[in-house]
DNA sequence: ATTGAAAATCAACCCTT
DNA sequence: AAGGGTTGATTTTCAAT
C-alpha cells in the first residue's frame, strides 16, 4: 500500500468503470501494470468490490430498518457474506460483539418490501431469526470514505 | 423504469466493472443494448456513478459500533441532532420504533477512543443511557447517496 | 513496459412495435 | 418515436514476453 495503489485506488473510487489505461494514467502506470497492482488490491482484500450508487429517489426505497440477525450453529463471516450479498436491501452488513450474529442496515421501497427484504434475509442459509428496529426518521449522515 | 432496469441495476449494484455482455445476460438483453440502457440509468440520475468498495480496515479510523440511545423526557429529533451533530465520531444517527429513541452509527480509530466518544454521546443533554453492539467485521458495505 | 491476439466498446445502421 | 438487434471499426483487456 504505497502511494501509487493510493493513486489507483482514488481513481477507482472516482469512478469504478475507468479503463486500465485512465488508472494507469493517473497513477503514472502502463494499463498493463496498473491491471495487475488493481488485481492485487482486489486480491489482498483493500478492495473489496466494485458497486453501482444507485439513487435512492429514482428506485423509491426511503424506508429503512437496523436488523440484527442471530443464526443457527455458528457460521463464517464468508457464509453469512455469501447468503447476504445477493439481497440488494441490505447495504451494511457486520459481525458485532453481543447475543446477535450480525448487524445489517436495509433499504426499502416501503415497509411491505421491506418485510419481503427481511423475509428474504430470514430464508437464507443459517439465518434463524431477526430483531428488527425501524428508522423513523433520519438525524444526520456523514460521508465516511475520504480518499 | 421496469423490470429490465431494476435486472441491470442489480447486476452492477453486485459488480460494477461488469461487461455489457454480462449485464445484458442478466437482464436478456445484446450488449449493445445493456449499454443504451445503462448509459440511459446514468445519465437520468438513477445511476449517480460507480465506486470501488474500500475496506475500512485500511482507514484510519477501523473500530465502529451500532448504539441504541434512550433519553430522558421526549426530546425532539431537533434537540437530539444539536446534540449529536458536534460529536464526529457519529457518522449516522437517526430516530427509531422500538424502545430506543434512536440509532447512531458510530466509528473511532479504536476500542478507548470509541469509548471515549460514547462517553461524551452519554453525557450530551437528552442522553440516558446506551446500549452498543461493537462491529467486529464489517461483511459488506453498498455506498449509497443520503437523501 | 511492450507486444499481439482475443474480447469489449460504441456508434451507425436496420428492424419491429 | 422508442427500443432492441446486428455489424464492424476502434479500443481495451490480458497473458506472454
Amino acid at each position: 500500500m504505497d502511494t501509487i495503489d493510493e493513486a489507483i485506488i482514488r481513481c477507482v473510487v472516482r469512478d469504478a468503470r475507468a479503463t486500465y489505461a485512465e488508472i494507469g494514467k493517473e497513477a503514472g502506470l502502463s494499463p498493463s501494470a496498473a491491471k495487475r497492482r488493481l488485481d492485487r488490491l482486489v486480491k489482498s482484500g483493500a478492495i473489496r468490490g466494485f458497486t453501482a450508487i444507485v439513487d435512492p429517489q429514482s428506485l423509491a426505497w426511503h424506508t429503512e430498518a437496523y436488523v440484527e440477525i442471530y443464526c443457527t450453529g455458528n457460521p463464517t463471516p464468508a457464509e453469512l457474506l455469501k447468503a447476504l450479498e445477493d439481497i440488494p436491501e441490505v447495504v451494511d452488513a457486520c459481525t458485532v460483539s453481543g447475543a446477535a450474529d450480525a448487524m445489517l442496515h436495509m433499504l426499502a421501497a416501503d415497509i411491505p418490501h421491506l418485510e419481503l427484504a427481511i423475509q428474504r434475509v430470514r430464508a437464507t442459509g443459517p439465518v434463524d431469526r431477526t430483531e428488527s428496529v425501524i428508522v423513523l426518521s433520519r438525524l444526520l449522515s456523514r460521508p465516511r470514505i475520504q480518499v
